[in-house]
This record gives C-alpha cells, structure tokens and sequence, in this order.
DNA sequence: AGGCTGTATCGATGTTTATTGATACAAGCA
DNA sequence: TGCTTGTATCAATAAACATCGATACAGCCT
C-alpha cells in the first residue's frame, strides 16, 4: 500500500553543505521534486488533513476518523489522502476493514531545512 | 508596490505554544492561509526564482537577472513573482529602469516553524 | 516631444486539478 | 454463499492555473 512514494531531496548539494532555498539557485531537477511536495501542501484540505494526522496521540489515524471531519464526499477526501501519500508526507495500511494514516516525519524535516533563511539575509527584508 | 501582500500566519494559538502542524488539527482558516503560501512554493519555476532571490549576495535581484534564466516569456516570469509576492515571500520596488526583488525571510521561518515535527512522534513512522 | 527599454497587466488558450456519482475492491458477518 | 460497510478507483465536469502575444505603463535618453 506505499508503494508509489516520491524518492526526493535525498540529494545533498556536491559544493558543500545545507541544501537550503537561500544558499543557491536551485537546479530544474530539485526544484521539480520540492514543488511537488509544497504542491501536496499547498490545498487547505489537505493541510487540515496532514494536520489531523500528525497531530494524532496515537500516531495513527483511521480515515473513518478523517472523513467525517470535512463538507466533502469521501472520493475527495481519498483523492487528497493519496497526493499525501505520493509526496511521501504520510504513509498507510489496512488492518481488517478500516485503513490507518501515519505521518513520515522525515519528509516534513527536510521541507524544514530547505526553507530555513541562514543569517540576517544582508537584504531588508 | 508592496500593497497586496497576505498578512497571515500571525495567529498564535491560544491554548499555549508551537502553532505547528502536528500540534494539532488546524482549523479551517488557519489551513487556507497557509495553503497560499504553499501554493506559491509549489510551482518549480517559482521555487527556482525564490531561491534566485533568497541566495542572492546583496540580498536583491533585478528582474533583468531573472527572466533569461528560464526559458519562458516575461509576462509568465512577471506573473510567478506577482504570485511569490502574494504569498509575502517576497518584495520589490522600481529603481529607475529596473525592479529589484528580495526575499521577506519572515514568511520561510514561519513555514519552518509549521512543519517543525515536535518529537519521535510516538507513531511508526 | 518622441523613441527606446524594462516590467506589469490583459485576454485568450490549453492543461491541470478538485470534486462528484457510480462502481470496484476488501473484509467482516450472517 | 450473499449482504453490508469501509475505502479506492474511474469517468465526467467545472474551476483554477500556467503560458503566451499584445499592449499598457514607467523611466531613461536624445
């Protein structure tokens, strides 16, 4: 059931160190896999429904639980579960008949570090 | 020209700290401004020009540096720095002939700060 | 003023995406 | 086996988006 996940941003810049926004332009090829990710984020019901994952004691939500939480059809909200899941932000399993969500934590620590600003910036903003 | 820019993200949460997602589930309004933002970032092209700006020595970058970069015409360059500016990453203003952009490093730290995952998470993961 | 260059806006177009109802698949239970 | 429930996939549709050429605007220069 995870099988179709993004490979992405394991590649570590040649030149050094902190493969970050700010360090250097990035190339076609890693801008490309990143926007598939922030594109992944980038629709509120799917950031309410990471939200409700992550946020979960357990670590585990069954989309039983998920559904109901949202004014849509429950084809929407497994369309949106499965970008999820192909950008590598969560992954799943079915035990018996209902079927679990978990966060890959991994995914959303490298958004992190991508987007962290070094210093000041020199600039103004 | 910096007019129309998203004020959001500056809503702590009242009930204590972190206001991340994996605090807990986002509220409906919360998840569509920061949709906005993660929709900007969810486009290569705009992915390449942030990072373009945000690496940038002095801290600003003349559209004249920008466009030939890519192999896309200039309203379509416009228009992408139109929507990074949107979203409150970026800003710009007229110097004579030519407009300078430069990053708004507040925005990426507050993404940062949303997709922080607290702990081990509990979960499987 | 007129012409030139850099950038933004406008309108049109093709593509992507969100959404849905219908349907298929999976697992439990009678 | 057949029935019921939970979830995923499919096909269709409407809305959103990326892209472009044409054009408008802004500031130089002569």
């Amino acid at each position: 059931m995870s099988k179709q996940e993004l490979v992405v941003l394991g590649q570590e810049q040649a030149d050094g160190c902190c493969p970050t926004l700010a360090t250097a332009p990035l190339d076609e090829e890693r801008a490309a896999d990143l926007a598939k990710v922030f594109k992944a984020l980038g629709d509120p019901v799917r950031l309410r429904l990471l939200s409700m994952i992550a946020s979960r004691d357990g670590g585990e939500v069954c989309v039983c639980d998920l559904t109901p939480a949202f004014e849509l059809s429950q084809p929407t909200i497994s369309h949106h579960l499965k970008l999820l899941r192909q950008a590598g932000l969560i992954d799943c399993e079915r035990r018996g008949t209902w079927v679990y969500y978990w966060l890959l934590p991994g995914m959303l620590e490298r958004l992190g570090d991508v987007l962290r600003v070094p210093q000041p910036t020199g600039g103004r903003g």
